[in-house]
DNA sequence: GAAGTGGATATACC
DNA sequence: ACTGGTATATCCACTTC
């Protein structure tokens, strides 16, 4: 049988001791169809230089003899082969040991102590990475697939009458079609509502379902009026059953929801297993199965289940504006669109009249998924396709598990046997090296400054590992003639010019991130721009990388040296900036910005061009903007410019804030409303006594007792469990607060409290701390002194006014001075 | 018991 | 544990006089 296919979901099963691909697809015609394949499975045992023939040929008869008794299943290694191969950029001779069984490539690796063995290498990929490798069968890329139809056939135990799909094919043949074609996903996205949020603590007392043309909340608790979309059931072990039957019924590509790995979907299982319920909802009647670990994976066999927070927060948090990654504030963000209100409350207590309110607070919340859900499947297919992972891990995946799985997906270019992954004891080594030295910071002056213009690095960290060939295969570990180095530590390192695999393929993300981006400046759509975003992180990623103690490719000196290339670039590009008679005037690792001095735009980008034609390798400077004005400020100390806080006005006169306390969200809303007014007034009008003024105006507010509540609440997450905490500060207090009446509070949340007025002299602030909804008055004193006037104070002391004077009523000093 | 200092903590920048 | 280091600011915890 001939058909096109779209793989989705990938899965594997032994049948008589083999490992075999499952791969559940589509056809263009929205059928469904199931694939199953098997791959050679096999290692490398990485040879000695230097081993003579003879010892080769006796090791490789030794290796050919090993059998494995495990667990009452008897194996052995199948066949052997001798490869020139690379490990780490160096020529090796390796044997390639093929085994019947994934899982038991282990079990040969720790028969291969054999002293002509190196290294042994590629058993620890998985077995779905893998086959991807092996067979070039990447998630969600249509192929033209031939293979014998399954039909009631006992080939795989009976594999194909367990499974619900249309067809289900033993793959013969596989053609990669060129062309894309659009894939559009059938989703259906859910959600519960309980009375307990410790999972399987509580029942749960309804659940939403939506997908296109499709919504549906099941529930046994009725009110008085039944909307349509709602469906009674008689109890929870009932809604159970009919969850079950709807989602089997739509039978989606994706079951998607927000927070279900860690809440849905083990709530819905726990509870399942409380009533004796089979949760049946893998295409082959299989239940929901979890990672262990404390980062719960739910996966369905068949269906592609995605958390969709959990994406968002690799893809999409450095972006975003939302002080939380609740699925209120993201919708607001992404659709502006949010949450129904509804005050959640115990079942027992909600009135017959509620329920309605309810059900719809719980479809919207489906909606609010499925819609955010549609949003980044853009992004999730790029991932996808991009790492050559299958969505299910690519969603839940860190950048740098990512910047693995594109490195393990294209080694094969370069000849490369896979790096393993670190042991125990290798992490715990690297945990305890110490930090290097990273970016370069430059000092500002405090002031308002005008006619700014801003440089920054192109992929710096990225263009960096490119230009010097930094990499754990390059690192020289003594001086060699003809190499990069460069001083850390006060030690120099070297590393070889010869071309690494990792370097090279950091320049092929960064040209194909160059290439998007161009194509989707001139003709813009949603797979472009994930596209483009997509390599931009990969990019962005790679540095950190081979920092962190988990890579397979860790590599400190090149992570060290990345960092120390970047600073004396920098160093040496505000220099020649200066020398061209502009003024630097602030830089942060990557970026620089300057005063025009004069100088037109076109001049400025003139040099701009001179600069790049100087920089080495693929360095490259981009002008980041040109703006009006730009403010400084210093340390609260007062003895510096402080780094990391600024504010400019951009020539469209949108205003660009960094670090200062309107950005920060464990600042109360009054004191960041208030700074940020004070900013733009004197950013756009140059005005700061109309500022002053307008301070003014808000003290005496806090004074008279005018200000909302509201506006004072101060937000703080809770990172820890609350016994954890060495140091109890007020936001520890409000938790400890919450526990007592019964609020539930868990590490993560962000805690919500005020300062009020004490009738007792206490010192310390968390004595005063209150909750929100919690009586009493707010302090004035704190307000006043600790949040609008710690935000607003070291920006008029640019204009030398000293404001606690001026309020203070105290002689005008300093103003009157000048 | 006030003043000073370092540590713990949260958050932001790139 | 789930990329890296740099930096600011607050408040507590502790020491010192």
């Amino acid at each position: 049988m001939k058909t096109d296919f779209i793989p989705i979901d990938y899965g594997y099963f032994d049948f008589q001791g083999k490992n075999y691909a499952k791969i559940i697809g589509r056809n263009q015609e929205g059928k469904r169809v199931c694939i199953i394949d098997s791959c050679p499975v096999y290692l490398w045992a990485i040879l000695k230089d230097n081993l003579k023939q003879d010892k080769i040929n006796k090791l490789i008869k030794e290796i050919k003899k090993i059998k494995l008794d495990l667990k009452g299943r008897k194996t052995k290694v199948e066949k052997v082969e001798l490869h020139e191969k690379n490990y780490l950029g160096k020529k090796v001779k390796a044997i390639k040991i093929f085994a019947t069984n994934y899982k038991d490539l282990h079990d040969i690796t720790d028969k291969l102590g054999m002293p002509e063995i190196e290294k042994r290498r590629g058993y620890d990929l998985g077995f779905i990475s893998h086959y991807i490798i092996e067979r070039e069968i990447t998630p969600l890329c249509w192929y033209e697939i031939e293979g014998e139809m399954l039909n009631n056939s006992q080939e795989f135990g009976g594999i194909d009458m367990a499974l619900d799909v249309d067809f289900c094919i033993k793959l013969e043949t596989s053609k990669k079609i060129k062309e894309e074609k659009k894939f559009t996903p059938k989703t259906l996205a859910y959600d519960i509502e309980t009375d307990e949020l410790k999972i399987g603590q509580g029942e749960i007392l309804m659940v939403s379902l939506v997908s296109e043309n499709f919504k549906k909340v099941i529930t046994w608790k009725k009110s008085k009026q039944k909307p349509s979309w709602v469906e009674y059931v008689e109890d929870e072990a009932e809604l159970l059953e009919k969850f079950v039957e709807y989602v089997r019924e739509i039978s989606p590509d994706f079951l998607v929801g927000y927070f279900s790995d860690g809440f849905d979907l083990p709530y819905l299982k726990a509870r399942a297993e409380k009533h004796n319920v089979k949760l049946s909802l893998g295409l082959d009647d299989s239940q929901p199965k979890f990672t262990r670990g404390i980062n719960l994976k739910g996966k369905i066999n068949g269906i592609v289940h995605i958390d969709l927070l959990k994406f968002i927060k690799t893809a999409y948090s450095q972006y975003m504006q939302s002080e939380t990654l609740s699925l209120n504030e993201v919708s607001k963000e992404f659709l502006g669109d949010t949450k129904k209100d509804f005050k959640l409350k115990h079942s027992s207590k909600i009135e017959e009249k509620d329920w309605e309110k309810y059900y719809e607070y719980n479809l919207h919340d489906s909606v609010l998924t499925l819609k955010l859900f549609e949003k980044m499947w853009p992004d999730l297919l790029e991932f996808s396709k991009i790492m050559k992972e299958p969505i299910f891990e690519v969603s839940r995946n860190g950048m740098s598990k990512n910047v693995e799985s594109y490195i393990l997906h294209n080694l094969e270019k370069f000849n490369e046997i896979p790096e393993k992954k670190p042991g125990y004891h290798e992490i715990s080594e690297r945990k305890q090296r110490g930090k290097y030295q990273g970016a370069f910071v430059f000092e500002p002056t405090p002031g308002l400054y005008e006619n700014i213009a801003m440089f920054d690095f192109t992929s710096s960290y990225g263009s960096v590992i490119v230009t010097y060939n930094l990499s754990k295969s390059t690192f020289l570990e003594k001086e060699k003639e003809n190499s990069y180095n460069i001083e850390t530590e006060g030690k120099k390192i070297y590393f070889t010019k010869k071309q690494g695999f990792f370097p090279e393929m950091l320049k092929e993300i960064i040209e194909k991130r160059k290439k998007y981006k161009q194509e989707l400046k001139q003709n813009p759509d949603v797979i472009k721009k994930a596209r483009s975003n997509a390599f931009k992180l990969l990019a962005n990623a790679a540095y950190g990388y081979q920092g962190f103690f988990g890579a397979r490719y860790y590599c400190e000196e090149a992570a060290a040296a990345t960092a120390a290339f970047a600073r004396k670039l920098i160093k040496e590009s505000i220099e020649n900036i200066n020398k061209e008679g502009y003024k630097v005037i602030y830089s942060d690792t990557d970026s620089i910005a300057f005063l025009q001095n004069k100088k037109t735009e076109s001049q400025v980008l003139k040099f701009l061009k001179k600069l790049n034609s100087e920089l080495p390798g693929i360095m490259e400077l981009e002008l980041e903007g040109f703006f009006k004005r730009g403010l400084w400020v210093t340390t609260r100390a007062g003895t510096s410019g402080a780094k990391k806080k600024y504010a400019l006005l951009g020539k469209d006169d949108k205003i660009k804030i960094r670090g200062f306390e309107t950005v920060r969200r464990d600042w109360c809303g009054l004191a960041r409303q208030t700074q940020n007014r004070v900013i733009r007034q004197i950013l756009k009008d140059g005005n700061e006594k109309k500022a002053l003024e307008n301070v003014k105006e808000v003290i005496k507010k806090i004074k008279q007792r005018k200000i909302d509540k509201e506006d004072l609440i101060i937000k703080t997450q809770l990172k820890k469990p609350i016994s954890e905490y060495k140091a109890i500060s007020p936001h520890v207090i409000a938790a400890r607060k919450m526990k007592e009446k019964e609020i539930p509070v868990s590490q993560g949340n962000l805690i919500e409290y005020y300062i009020a007025e004490t009738k007792d002299k206490k010192k310390l602030v968390r004595d005063k701390v209150k909750l929100p909804n919690e009586k009493g008055e707010y302090n004035i004193d704190y307000y006043l002194n600790k949040q609008i006037l710690s935000a607003v104070e070291n920006i008029f002391q640019v204009f030398n006014l000293n404001i606690k004077e001026i309020i203070e009523g105290k002689k005008q000093m300093t103003l009157g001075d000048f």
